[in-house]
DNA sequence: TCGTTTTCTTGAATCATTCAGATTTAGGGT
DNA sequence: ACCCTAAATCTGAATGATTCAAGAAAACGA
């Protein structure tokens, strides 16, 4: 199935813009807004930054693009949705590697007590240091 | 051991705001920095907002508080520190629970590959809806 | 093709956090 | 007790990511 039919499928319009994000945002490693923005740029030749912001908030609402926010860092998104795997994050360079979780289904991991929460995700985020800034 | 012995050994001198701010954040509920700055002109009636920005970073570096950043709002700080435990955030309210750690050494969980990296700390966050939001 | 709704654009605003430089204070040394 | 120096705090401004607002353009069902 191809991306326009996954944004079809979603309920968001198929444009150039959209498109050239979720090209981007799979071709990448773990980009900012900013990576996407120029990517993007690259592809289609004009988007505005708000445009990016837009999209990937429609793109992350309808769960075909995850987010996450390590500490200290803006806002990094990925292509890989679903399979709840987590992440490394180097402390010092800021480079984000995936790992995939010991279990398979999510959410890998259930708290113990969940205090009478309704607990729909797990976000799990190992700190430590790059092999290439070690 | 008092908050002034733990400034000391720490290397931190004592002052009216450090000992203001630690109180503060260990008899709050995971108190944003706005909390503390009003938590802490309450104990002491004047301290400039960057002050505790300051004074959470050195404790923070100290160990002596923890610090923690749910997507999408501003930092919180808590006292509770060294036990490794988790944290439940509401997706609707903001509210943080704690919630106790399966393992008891810390790091809790490692990582099945660890892909190189030298790995020192696991955070984890469980997002749901708490009791009173349902 | 038309009309409605979504999306994109431009431009400004907001919020948390940080930077900079001057001033004060804690606490060891005399 | 009094200096001295580094550490802490103060005031005030800057930064950077993200969001808001309102008009223009584009998608797509009728």
């Amino acid at each position: 199935m191809g991306d326009d039919d996954l944004l079809r499928q979603a309920g968001l319009r198929v444009t150039a813009a959209r498109l050239a994000i979720m090209r981007t945002v799979r071709a990448g490693d773990h980009p900012d807004v900013d990576d996407v923005y120029r990517g993007v740029r690259d592809r289609v030749g004009q988007v505005s930054l708000q445009a990016v912001y837009d999209s990937l908030h429609a793109l992350h609402r309808a769960g075909l693009v995850r987010k996450i926010e390590p500490m200290g860092s803006p806002a990094r998104y990925e292509a890989r949705v679903g399979d709840n795997h987590h992440h490394l994050v180097c402390r010092k360079c800021g480079a984000v590697t995936d790992v995939d979780c010991v279990k398979g289904e999510p959410p890998c991991i259930t708290p113990v007590d969940a205090a009478g929460y309704a607990v729909d995700e797990a976000d799990v985020t190992f700190w430590g240091v790059c092999p290439s800034c070690q």
